[in-house]
DNA sequence: TGACTCTGGGAAAAGCTTTTCCCACGCTGT
DNA sequence: ACAGCGTGGGAAAAGCTTTTCCCAGAGTCA
């Protein structure tokens, strides 16, 4: 028997085949049958350790990688997963499908990404796409706008999680932030600093986040004995501009104005922060504020610094990936799981830092 | 022969295994052979318009999606590739991951999404694993910090694109955005508003894309007749706070002071806008301001809405795809091309709106 | 009517693994 | 020395398609 692979002329030969390489190549170089072949490179049957050794060294020196397709087809099992966006910007998108496929990767699985904004057409034609390459699961994320529709019914059978994403199916297993214990959290730590007048600057009311806030900003109130006078919770847009106006307008009458402001995104504390600036009024001495989002750009671009509730859309992302594997492995889960928010303290709440 | 396959007892002996329909399925309800189901599926070997119209009817109501990983297995084209992104923010990878994605799966490819962190070891785990999956192909993507290393010599043979990403093997093919072009662009349009005293604020100076663009500050300032004095040009952080010392530091001597500032990003101008309306200068009347990136939120954000150079990621996405199509149709590309930059003109630069 | 040409469809190999089942060899015990 | 048993390794099927090659039947022409 040949030990010294490396003056092989088989070898040679085959080194001209890059990325080709089969069981078989390895199967004959080792002087075993393919069968014998596999069962060392997966540590499988019963073989002396000389045989296994042998394979697992020439596998080596051949730079052998078994051919996923072949396993796949041969274990029905592709070890592969489809992420189904519908987020345009990838903002919230973005975290929670880098945590998503850490995880999965961890365990072995691929994923396919998929990107269909909007088009429900196109969704459908990727999902199509998923079912022909047999993939073992599907992630579905969404803008946080929709309460989407589930997917179709061809996927039945097949693990499915939507993240960030809720449809009304109760058999569907859906995850989200706790919205309404982030925005407790925000008003909770405001009134322990001793703010008495607390208002809420949100985005559009047909967005669930934005009426869970508020309810949680209104709970958190009555829970510390404050009241919410009328008109201390403004919905409009998302934007700067929004928390600008909703500042101007707010601060217009100087006796009953706010001595903290919970505001529904960090773009809307942003603005409002400026718009103080401008009134002349300082941050945290006359007003404190609260973002929602911790968006680094926008917490640490505002003047001072903006504390912010954090979705912790990574562990939103991690938990999407063991819930997966779970239902991979044959559990059923399902409902509306909410995890929860954090806050990160900076400097615009007046903490003490 | 029972055309009614509502009807058919095995019909529904089969509808008890969902997704797991096979093509052996198909012909055995079309009362065909495997083959010429096949071929009628694929439209490719000579029947009877007949036995095909059967055999597609047939299909139809199975519900019949060919396994795509023994198609692949057998044609040896997986129709697949493999994105490996280093950005773990995703503001600029994200809009060109996106682009791509469109553009393969439009050609029938689907995309693997690899995050690595700019973890080595990960890197080539993930690497493996593609090569595991006989991906067709490759992208690489990066932070624009750094000229990465080529990845490992075990993918020779697969196409790769590096999209904003450079390497210095020069049979590799790199996309890049015309920094160069895109700073020309920007300061051309300021001298062509009759801006005589032109500053540039930037990032730090490793990064390549900051040299390139103050070289295209530099030149534009010359073709255009105008000085660039010592000091003209500031390289810092990326950051709205670096933007805001510049600006104190450059406008400290009103007699020596710009009339106009490129910034070598959104969030540097976003602020130098900030620090100018501070010291009581206004925009675009005491000084013009133009940024870099085109990131929406900053630049609608902005007071005036910002004035700034967009690097067409999209654009960058979609040619990466085109390429990488090419390449694995059998085309040698090499070389670094870099695609051109557009100058979306608002308030910030004074230009007629 | 016989030979020949189409034509439509079937059989089988190939693509790469895994896994089950089985066989042959060598050893043990008497 | 022989029966039996354990052990290491091989053969082959299965997983799902595609594609090539071939055959049978029908039609055509002389």
């Amino acid at each position: 028997m040949n030990d010294r692979l490396g003056d092989d002329p088989e070898l040679d030969e085959e080194a001209r085949a890059p990325g080709a390489r089969t069981i078989r190549d390895v199967a004959r170089l080792a002087g075993v049958s393919i069968g014998t072949a596999s069962k060392a490179l997966n540590a499988n049957g019963r073989l002396s350790a000389k045989t296994r050794a042998k394979v697992l060294k020439v596998a080596e020196e051949l730079d052998y990688r078994p051919n996923n397709l072949a396993q796949s087809l041969h274990r029905a099992r592709s070890m592969t997963v489809g992420i189904l966006s519908n987020d345009n910007y990838g903002r919230f998108t973005f975290p929670i499908v880098a945590a998503l496929e850490r995880r999965l990767f961890d365990s072995g699985i691929a994923v396919f990404m998929c990107n269909a904004t909007d088009d429900p057409a196109r969704e459908r034609r990727h999902i199509d796409q998923l079912l022909r390459k047999r993939v073992d699961g599907l992630i579905v994320t969404a803008r946080r706008a929709d309460r989407r529709e589930p997917i179709e019914p061809a996927a039945r059978g097949l693990p499915v999680v939507y993240v960030f994403a809720r449809v009304d199916n109760p058999d569907a297993l859906c995850l989200l932030p706790d919205d309404e214990g982030g925005a407790r959290l925000a008003v909770e730590h405001l009134a322990r600093l001793g703010r008495k007048r607390i208002a809420h600057i949100t985005g559009p009311e047909h967005f669930e986040a934005v009426r869970l806030r508020e309810k949680g900003f209104r709970a958190a109130l009555a829970s510390a004995g404050l009241a919410a006078p009328p008109g201390a919770c403004r919905s409009g847009r998302w934007s700067e501009e929004w928390g600008r106006e909703a500042v101007r307008d707010l601060f217009a009458r100087p006796a009953a104005a706010p001595d903290a402001l919970f505001c529904g995104n960090d773009q809307i504390a942003r603005g409002a922060l400026d718009a103080l600036n401008e009134i002349g009024l300082s941050v945290p001495g006359d007003v404190a504020v609260v973002g929602f989002d911790n968006w680094e750009v926008m917490t640490s671009g505002a003047r001072p610094p903006l504390t912010s509730v954090d979705m912790n859309l990574d562990a939103l992302g991690t938990a999407a990936g063991d819930a997966l594997l779970q239902m991979m492995a044959g559990s059923k889960l399902c409902g509306v799981s909410r995890l929860p928010c954090s806050l990160v303290v900076r400097a615009s709440c007046g903490a003490i830092l």
